[in-house]
DNA sequence: CAGACGAATGAATACGATTGCAAAGATATA
DNA sequence: TATATCTTTGCAATCGTATTCATTCGTCTG
């Protein structure tokens, strides 16, 4: 059934004629804190019903100048923190009149599976690209989800007024607003727990070497080894990725002797290195090795893997930052700030608690 | 460090002026198959890079009347099928040149961890809420994943002239496009793989009573069971959830004797039940009970999981999804194609293969 | 009742781009 | 060289709305 209807748009002039006004009638019903009374009003009201007419939000931030807009661009959802993450920044910028469009950093994984590239040139060139894409669309802010900006875009960003807030990374050296949970703080529970329950041998898998949560976690782990006077027994790099993991996993299990603990940077690595540890090497989780992971995503206290990990705080996360961005949208550029959330340490089923 | 350069915006008039041309040679330069001599052209290229002057998006589709942004309407995140079809999407459309404006249906879960509540007057109050802001947006078209759209509604996005594809999703009685797997012919597989591999007492969970999906794959498979004379032994309700999928799980569990299959309407079910059976009830996945799934997510083929599931083809479905759309963009209002997509039944585990 | 003052209204303009139109320029043909 | 044809170019109108400004209306006060 195919309908050829051309697509006709009403416009306010079309209410303002129905309902017997002039054009700025209409647009003062719809403008709040407008100078309009009640009876036009209502006669404005009526006619747009009539119509099914609703102000253009594209028209209106051209003279505004606010798009209502949010850009948010994240490099991949397949760890699951990032959906819920992204689902939680949709519905509270939702609630305050704010819509999210979504831009992807990288294309899906290949079917090759290779290892996640980042940060090379290519990489950081298809950033900049994106970012001007973003900027294309007038949004009145930016969130970046675990991606890092060249100073030089973020700099852009800035001349063209639109603010920037890091999700779940942060930068040093430029001026960018970030938000993350206490990665260091974390790092730290997980080496004090280890040290605490008698473990001797405590291995570490690293996330994306670019990361700055994989560097505050692991540094925070390393301060508090240090402290409790335990080396390091093995490292691996696991690139934040799946299949990275579970590789640099089949390495640590031919160690002799295995290491009686292992941190992984991320809960979605943790799930691979559990996979080969229990499923290719038949060793039990925390009988022969004991497992800590981080984000605490909704999985990981499924039963299957029952993990003991460092909780992510995501609700607050999110808060933050979007408290942090319409601040700064409101009232213009403000100070940097760089906001680290504490999480706890949950204590699940996969690290041996106990002296062995 | 505070900056607080005010926004001066770059406008197409800036670049003229610096090239020394007309406002609209500018416009030329950006906008392809336009009359412009690569002279004046190079000029305003070189203008606009000094400015860093980029077309203002906004602008060009109040006159142009294409925004190219999609809206795409999820209702939830939590079932990993959508987030992996959520960034085929975007970067399908993105390598288009579109982008998507992503709206969530339903507020995240609140904590209390009720059931999903769907379709009932609120709910629908909220889509069409919903739908509005995404056409205040002035969108070239919309996906609504997971959704189904009431007939009036329906009938005003055609109004405005926006073409409406409903992905995962189908519904009879109205005139939209939708782009599916080949849900019933999906049951039929589970129903005689079942029947084939000598299941006797086969029972089913079901998932959303409202949504098309499970009619379809509860019909398929009744259909199958009917034809090799197999009763349904048992059905219960999960609701696409979680939580009441545990719950079904563990009223099925005490059933005496116990099914000796079950097919659960969605992988994200799946888990929850075979969290149950093994970990509550000390079954074992197939020994005491296969278990077969739909959807073939990632996690499905992690081996705590090893599901055998029917795969719902995600690439080929976005990819349908996405020309459908736009063809509809481009040639207006056509023709309504209801796309069903076949995919294959994943052997993996959790089934048993053999007579008993 | 006159005057004053605040609220409500409409006309006109601006936002930043695209595009039809006519004039000008460039190129080709006789 | 003159004429025809095609390509470039700038002017001006336009998209749908918000907002300034001047005006009118209504109400209240002395």
């Amino acid at each position: 059934m195919p309908r050829d209807r051309v697509r006709e748009r009403i416009t306010s002039l079309d209410v303002a004629r129905r309902a017997g006004v002039s054009q700025s009638a209409v647009s003062r019903t719809f403008t709040p804190d407008s100078s309009v009374s009640e009876k036009t009003a209502e006669k404005v009201r009526q006619a747009a019903a009539e119509l099914s007419y609703r102000p253009n939000i594209l028209a209106r931030s051209l003279i505004t100048g606010k798009s209502y807009i949010i850009g948010v661009l994240v490099s991949y959802l397949d760890n699951f923190f990032y959906p819920d993450a992204l689902e939680k920044l949709s519905n509270t910028l939702q609630s305050h009149g704010y819509h999210v469009l979504i831009f992807m950093a990288a294309q899906s994984k290949n079917s090759a599976g290779e290892v996640r590239q980042s940060d090379n040139s290519d990489d950081a060139a298809a950033i900049e690209k994106i970012v001007g894409e973003i900027l294309d669309y007038q949004v009145d802010g930016i969130i970046l989800a675990s991606i890092s900006l060249s100073s030089t875009l973020a700099a852009q960003c800035q001349a063209a007024g639109v603010p920037v807030i890091l999700f779940n990374r942060s930068q040093s050296g430029d001026y960018i607003s970030s938000v993350t949970s206490d990665n260091f703080a974390g790092g730290i529970k997980v080496g004090e727990y280890l040290a605490q329950t008698g473990h001797k041998r405590p291995a570490y898998i690293a996330g994306l070497a670019t990361a700055s949560t994989q560097r505050d976690r692991e540094a925070g782990f390393m301060t508090a080894l240090a402290a409790a006077k335990l080396p390091l027994y093995w490292r691996g790099e696991g690139h934040y990725d799946y299949d990275a993991a579970a590789r640099a996993a089949r390495i640590m299990a031919a160690l002799d002797p295995l290491p009686d603990a292992v941190f992984i940077a991320n809960d979605h690595m943790t799930f691979a290195v559990m996979d080969v540890l229990r499923y290719e090497c038949g060793l039990s989780v925390p009988d022969d090795i004991s497992v800590i992971g981080y984000d605490d995503v909704l999985v990981s206290s499924w039963p299957v893997y029952n993990l003991t990990t460092v909780r992510q705080p995501a609700d607050e996360m999110v808060a933050e930052t979007v408290s942090l961005l319409l601040k700064q949208i409101d009232e213009g550029q403000s100070d940097v700030v760089r906001k680290a959330i504490d999480g706890p340490l949950i204590l699940r089923g996969s690290c041996r608690t106990q002296q062995a």
